[in-house]
DNA sequence: ACATATAACTTAGTTATCTAAGTATATTGT
DNA sequence: ACAATATACTTAGATAACTAAGTTATATGT
């Protein structure tokens, strides 16, 4: 068991090498993933940042932009921006209904679904080159605790949004 | 034990689930580290980006803008328009030498020195965050589990690169 | 019923990052 | 010595994200 440093885990020196810091190493790989992978995508005309909103569409279409934001893990107006790539591209169509008018639903053309079968597979490849010599148990431990992680700084998020709103 | 799909660990739909994929877990944890971080970070006017090149900076100044762009795994373009808003904002100083003039070397301000004091421990804050209620171990381990990541990838990305050298 | 609040999306402006190509300086091979 | 190559940095242009503030439509409290 490690000392304890003024309540933490690790002194402040610590984190001064990057290697040792979770922010660090998530960036290098998220980067680094995000790079090969492109790679493949390219190839059909789709960037990083397109892929990850066709990879939640293909799951599920016919979601509000709202939805797709959250589910996406991004902001509102990066959706929109998207969005309207992916729109000019033909890999998506946007729907108003007049049940409640404020809100915009996302379809699949049958061209970004078609596309699918090409780019779900390039995923799984460097899924594979990123845990190569790693056990399952091993790749799961992972992404446990990543998820772990995840949900610390939500809640932490989450805590401060509501300090704010109390001060406004 | 998994059963592997067409070899590999798991087949292609497994990873249209985001929270399966290490890419979009790792996004994830950047972003929301980064945002927690940047709220302490920008009361002393420094960026979420800014301060990745000041924590290197913090462990060892005087070098040069290459070995900086590796250290804190960004590309050189990057390096270049950062460095422009430190000197700018007052962080750090440029020096040519005579020695080769095409190196810059990079120092820090007596001024950024001193921040290091205030900015290092609420890196320390944010990781207490994010690991709250993980033991020691396994914040070693999602740390060794992430570097292999990134290991694996970047071996591939030199492949690939190699490749492509070849062709040219 | 109507003022106020909330929800869904958009716009504007900023920052961070990248790739590809360009410039200046230094090193190397013949 | 000098052409070819490599190194260090810069410029140009693109994409991806963000926050803050705006618009329009719906829901709610009195």
């Amino acid at each position: 068991m490690a000392k304890r440093h003024g309540g933490f885990r690790h002194p402040a020196e610590y984190y001064t090498n990057p290697e040792n810091s979770i922010g660090y190493l998530a960036r290098i790989v998220f980067r680094s993933f995000s790079r090969l992978l492109e790679r493949g995508t390219l190839t059909h005309d789709v960037s990083a940042g397109q892929w990850r909103f066709l990879r939640q569409l293909w799951r599920e279409d016919g979601i509000t932009q709202r939805e797709l934001s959250e589910r996406v893990g991004m902001r509102e107006p990066t959706t929109v921006v998207a969005l309207k790539g992916l729109e000019k591209a033909g890999f998506i169509t946007r729907k108003k209904t007049d049940d409640d008018r404020r809100k915009t639903f996302i379809y699949l053309t049958p061209h970004a679904k078609k596309l699918e079968l090409v780019l779900a597979p390039m995923n799984a490849e460097v899924h594979e080159v990123a845990t190569r010599g790693m056990t399952d148990e091993e790749v799961e431990t992972l992404q446990t605790l990543l998820r772990r992680v995840i949900d610390n700084l939500a809640e932490e998020t989450a805590k401060l949004a509501t300090l704010s709103d109390i001060k406004a």
